[in-house]
DNA sequence: ATCATTTACGTACAGTGTACGAGAATAGGG
DNA sequence: CCCTATTCTCGTACACTGTACGTAAATGAT
């Protein structure tokens, strides 16, 4: 029982799910599209967020009824991973790169990062999912076209863009809890008045300075492209500097 | 709609929780402890992941009925919180600082890094959770003192620390997710099964080149290293020189 | 002893993912 | 044209989730 996981011998190519859709022509024909059901899927976490997404209220949006899904998607987990590579979709990867590898590598991230602010649900897919699908390859690719003046090997290539992808993803989901708190006036308050107790409690001097001297605000815009940028520039183009 | 999701009026203090116990000496003793349930939790999700941590699993664990839990925390989302804070309880802050911030900061992004490790289930719990129990403000404390040399605002070094964290969680989330398939010989051997599929396409020659010229691979250790000193080499102590 | 208070926890309920299997639709072969 | 294999739809059922509610027990103050 429990729930009898077992990571042990499972066995079944993840990756089959992006080939051979392959119908014999044979059978009952298919009333619905494993487009139509992600699309549904999509909207309703860019509606109402991510714990929306269940499989009985996809099969209510696409019409279909709840078992229905399963013959698109083997699982819920699948679907989701279907969700993320349909949004990659709408990252553009026809755009020429300017030939200025830390140029299009920041353009790149800001591409991520429009995207994660268009569904904020992305952020939390993509956390620990590591899907190959037909879009998000396509973007890799351009990734990897981006970083050809480099002079790093293919591993190092795949490497800054996972981390690359990493970053961002973790940045937006800050930016968005951050803006998510800010425009609830309570919670605000309740957070400020909590720090502001534990900043008067004497054990945290710096908190308190910090506090205190806050600084003008920056715009999220500014503060991703700062770091952006700081992540960016410190890459080295040779592996072999140090 | 598009965002509206409805957090509308909750409007209870999100950090009450890390004050006031409060117990009035009245009534019934308890027999349980938030630490004792915490900490059961926390090796339900060691030994087992995240997904094994059920108010059910829990309660067995500590020997308590399951609806005894909710006198200790009100919901499950303040469990994982308190869950956060108490491993972060393991991460040092009484070490002198160097005085030369670069190399604080890279040491506390180590300390985290290894705390991940030893808990792997926390950089999916951190994400989206903006909780401040008294050890992650303990160890913000000492983040704030390694960038008193500096001449970042508040603001700015509250948003360094929490960028920090997050480049660290969202590595070794993938570090974590690597390792995962590396160990699985099947599904590492599909994965490059696949991945050599899409490389002869013909629609992806950087992927395919990538693949071809791996080069050596590097530790996770090294690679993290690489990372994290790039992105806080690029750290500027000044805010105002651009 | 009474009482207010606090905790313990059994029961119950709505909601989750999905296994199973019965019925409907389709296409090819006789 | 029926037959039959194949493919799809989807109702029902089950194990499991978080947690609201209510009752019973324990405690300190009066």
């Amino acid at each position: 029982m429990t729930r009898g996981d077992g990571n042990g011998s499972a066995g079944v190519d993840p990756q089959q799910l992006w080939l051979s859709p392959g119908r014999s022509g044979r059978g009952r024909k298919p009333a619905f599209s494993r487009q139509a059901i992600t699309a549904a899927a999509v909207a309703l976490a860019d509606a109402e967020g991510l714990e929306a997404v269940t499989m009985r209220r996809v099969a209510a949006q696409v019409g279909a009824g709840v078992m229905s899904l399963y013959n698109y998607a083997p699982d819920k987990e699948t679907l989701l991973e279907l969700m993320v590579d349909h949004v990659s979709g709408e990252l553009p990867t026809t755009d020429p790169l300017t030939g200025d590898w830390r140029a299009d590598l920041k353009a790149i991230g800001h591409l991520q990062r429009a995207l994660m602010l268009r569904h904020p649900w992305l952020p939390a897919a993509l956390s620990a999912r590591r899907s190959l699908g037909p879009h998000t390859l396509a973007f890799l690719e351009r990734a990897l076209a981006a970083l050809r003046p480099t002079r790093l090997d293919g591993a190092a290539k795949l490497e800054v863009f996972a981390q690359l992808t990493g970053f961002v993803a973790a940045h937006v989901a800050h930016e968005i809890a951050q803006a998510a708190t800010a425009q609830s006036p309570d919670r605000a308050a309740a957070e400020a008045r909590y720090l502001a107790a534990v900043a008067a409690d004497g054990h945290h001097p710096e908190l308190a300075e910090a506090l205190a001297a806050p600084g003008r605000p920056l715009t999220p815009e500014a503060t991703f492209t700062r770091f952006l940028d700081r992540l960016i520039d410190g890459l080295d183009a040779d592996p072999d500097t140090d």
